[in-house]
Parts: C-alpha cells; structure tokens; sequence
DNA sequence: TCTCCGATTAGAC
DNA sequence: CTAACGGTCTAATCGGAGA
C-alpha cells in the first residue's frame, strides 16, 4: 500500500534582497538595480530589469560598472540586519498555513499542504497575504517531493500566465512529460555546472532525459546523489521535509578586507571580532567547540603580488565557548602563520568538533574550568538587546583598516531607530 | 585488504 | 582612493596511512 502523494509546497521570495530593499523604497519599484555582496564585490540579487539588461548573478561588480552607467542600474550593499529581519516575518505568515514546514533559506520555505482543502485557494492566498504583510513578492511550487516541487516554483517564476502558482500534480501523465522535455536538467536542485556538463556528455539535456535514464548507468556514473534527484523526479520522495535544523557541525567567520592588510596587530583585531561572532553562534546554539582553525590570505585574483594561504588548527585544552579564552589561541595561530611582505586580503576562522554543552565530559584532572560564562551571558544579552556590535572585545583602533567596503548600504529600517527616516 | 580520516569536490543560496 | 572578484554550510567521494 503506497503512500498518498504528498501536496508540497516551495514558497521562494522573488529577487529577495532587491525585494527587501524596495519594501521602503517603493519608488524604485520599476528601476534596475541589484544588491551587491559583503565588500561590495559582487552581485547577489538582480531586479528583473537589471536582469534583462545583462547582468549576471554573482558577476563581480566593477565588470558592470559601465553597463551600470549606461543604464543607470542602481547598487545597493547587502543589508543583512534587513533581510533577516523581513525573512522572519515571511515565514511568520507562511508558518500559520500549515502544520509542517521547513525554513530551507532566508528566502524559502517548504510547506507540506498534504490533506488540506482547497490548494488553490490556500497557494494564492500564501502569495496574497506575504505580498500584503510585508511587501516581499513570492512564487509558489507544488510537487509531490521536494525536487519536483522546486522545478514547480521555477515554471510559476518563469511563466507570468502562472500568477505565482504552479501546481505539478495537477497535471495529467502526458502534460507532465512534455513539460520536463522543455526544461533544461541545470535547472534541476542539485544539478549545477559540472554536472550539467557531465550529463549532457551522456546525451542528458532535459529534465525528462534525466527522469528516464538507465537507472545502473546513472548511479555507476554519477554517484548516489543523481540516483536520489531522479527517484525524486519519478516522485519516489528521498529528501525528508526537516521541520527542525539541526545545529551546526562547523562554524566559519571570515571576511575578505576592505583594504589589503600587512599588519600584525590589524590581523589579530580582524580575528578577535570574527571569534566573538564565531563564538556568539555556538552560544546561540548552546554548543561549544573542540578545535579552532586560523587561515589567511593574500588576493588570489593578483597574479602580480606573491601568495600566500596558510591555515593552520589546534585542539583547544578543552572545549569552550568562551569568546576570550578562543580569542587568545586564534592570536597566538595568526601570530605562529604571520609573515611580513605579504599583503593580507582576507583572514578567517573555523570552529569544529561541536558538541552541545550538555555532553561536556568530565575530566578528573581539569575540575575547574576557567571560563567566563556569565560575561558572556551578559555580552549576548546587550548585543542582542542593543544590536549587534553594541559591546565587544577591545580593539587597539586596527579596526578601520580591515573593516569590509560598504558604500552603498541602505538604512536599518527595521532594526535601528537612528535609521529610520522622520518624514 | 579493510577502515578510518582529512582533503577535495560539488552544490545551494 | 584610481583598483576593484562573497560567505557559510552540508554531503559525498577520493586517496593515502595505518591496522
């Protein structure tokens, strides 16, 4: 006896940066534009125009810069205190619609609609009523599973006839089949571009060649991942809906400069703000990490000036936490790695080997632990109530030579009173 | 020869 | 200031070391 076919929905927020950023500037609502990444580096987010004027997603944004100018395709600097405070609010709203969902990204969600009346109805209504609560517009995909689900919200993105919606199991056999032989297999989740090139050396171009390929062939060739993606697209489900993440196995801080780097102390300053961010996210998560990493870099895109990428771990004494205690060991590795005449562009830090604090083993040798628990208790109590960066470690004024270009950031509408325009 | 583990690859967004 | 190219995360796979 097989299972009812699952009713799931894929709600993605169109161009979801430049979305946000026109929810408080609605007079840009038909103006190219794009929001760019951290360091103003590259493009993320693209307006439909900016789109059909050619740029690309994630092309580096000096490389628009004249076709910026010619068409006076407007930049903004990413804003994540913005976009995550918007996300919140969507999936608020999309939370209220059904029992069972998952938070996939920061501008998508799964929303198992199985059982419930009137999908149609329940699809517009999602659209309807994120649009009019927060501005964000959004697509709708239903599919059996996850995969095919996506491939839905890609058709309702594609196709304005849609209205935002597309519902592939409404479909009969045949209208299914002609639909997936007129979708390229890039489009599939999963499929990028190596593996787009790889199947079409194996005569794999549509979405449907991959749903029928020889089953024993694909999984020797491609490995148990395709095998996975085509059972989903024969609506065999094989990627479970995960209502809660888990936490993270692995946190990573890092930053590429604003201006190249060739200091010491500048370095260590960089790295203590990303080990108090680093260590703020295990907190959050009530973890603690068994093993730092430190890493460097000089700009790999300079052909002309020497490189130089080290990295370098160590098992920390026991696992902590505690923003200080890991401070120390992240400038102690920097400091062990640093060598003069070389121009730093970015630095980072990893922390792995987390665990939640509950499991923390005893250690008959090591009774006492020095760790400053409560100031960090304290410290994520005020950055959480103040915003982030209210209080942290002190910096020796290296700070300014390090920070991340940000020229063309928009307010905190949301987020910080000070930003707020009085009209 | 088998197993483990770190490094590498591929992908998502 | 006149060059400039993100950041985080997971899973699978590969290849060498050691049992």
């Amino acid at each position: 006896m097989g299972s009812p076919v699952q009713q799931l929905a894929l709600v993605d927020c169109n161009n979801f940066y430049v979305s946000c950023e026109r929810v408080f500037r609605p007079d840009l609502a038909r103006v190219p534009m794009v929001v760019l990444s951290n360091n103003d580096g590259c493009v993320v987010s693209r307006s439909n125009e900016a789109r059909a004027l050619g740029i690309k997603m994630g092309q580096p944004w000096f490389e628009c810069k004249e076709l910026a100018e010619q068409h006076s395709i407007l930049a903004f600097s990413s804003n994540y205190a913005l976009y995550a405070d918007l996300s919140n609010r969507v999936m608020s709203i999309l939370s209220n619609f059904a029992p069972r969902h998952e938070v996939y990204s920061i501008d998508e969600c799964f929303v198992d609609l199985t059982g419930i009346p009137k999908l149609r109805e329940v699809s517009y209504a999602m659209r309807a009523r994120v649009g009019q609560w927060t501005g964000i517009p959004v697509c709708v995909g239903i599919g059996p599973t996850k995969t095919l689900a996506k491939l839905a919200n890609h058709v309702a993105k594609k196709h304005p006839r849609s209205r935002g919606v597309f519902n592939y199991n409404a479909l009969t056999p045949a209208q299914k089949a002609n639909l997936l032989q007129h979708i390229p297999a890039e489009e599939v989740w999963g499929v990028g571009r190596k593996l787009t090139k790889k199947l079409a050396r194996h005569g794999i171009e549509t979405v449907h060649d991959l749903q029928q390929a020889h089953v024993p062939t694909l999984r020797a060739e491609f490995g148990v991942v395709m095998e996975k993606i085509q059972r989903e697209l024969q609506e065999i489900p094989c990627i479970e809906l995960r209502e809660i993440q888990p936490d993270r196995q692995q946190i990573i801080v890092s930053r590429s400069f604003g201006n190249m780097v060739t200091e010491l102390p500048v370095l260590q300053d960089a790295l203590s703000a990303f080990v108090a961010n680093a260590c703020a996210k295990l907190r959050a998560q009530s973890s603690h990490a068994a093993v730092i990493q430190v890493f460097l870099q000089t700009n790999r895109f300079r052909k002309d000036l020497p490189q130089y990428m080290p990295s370098l771990a160590v098992p920390l004494p026991y696992p902590t936490n505690d923003s200080l205690g890991v401070n120390r060991w992240a400038a102690a590795l920097c400091e062990r790695m640093f060598r003069p005449d070389y121009q730093y562009k970015k630095a980072g830090i990893v922390l792995c080997e987390i665990s939640p604090v509950t499991q923390r083993q005893g250690d008959l040798l090591e009774p006492q632990i020095p760790c400053n628990e409560r100031l960090m208790k304290a410290l994520d109590a005020l950055n959480q109530r103040y915003g982030r960066g209210t209080v942290k470690v002190s910096t020796q004024g290296a700070y300014r030579d390090w920070q991340m270009r940000q020229e063309r950031k928009s307010p905190n509408y949301t987020t910080a009173w000070d930003d707020v325009p009085l009209v």
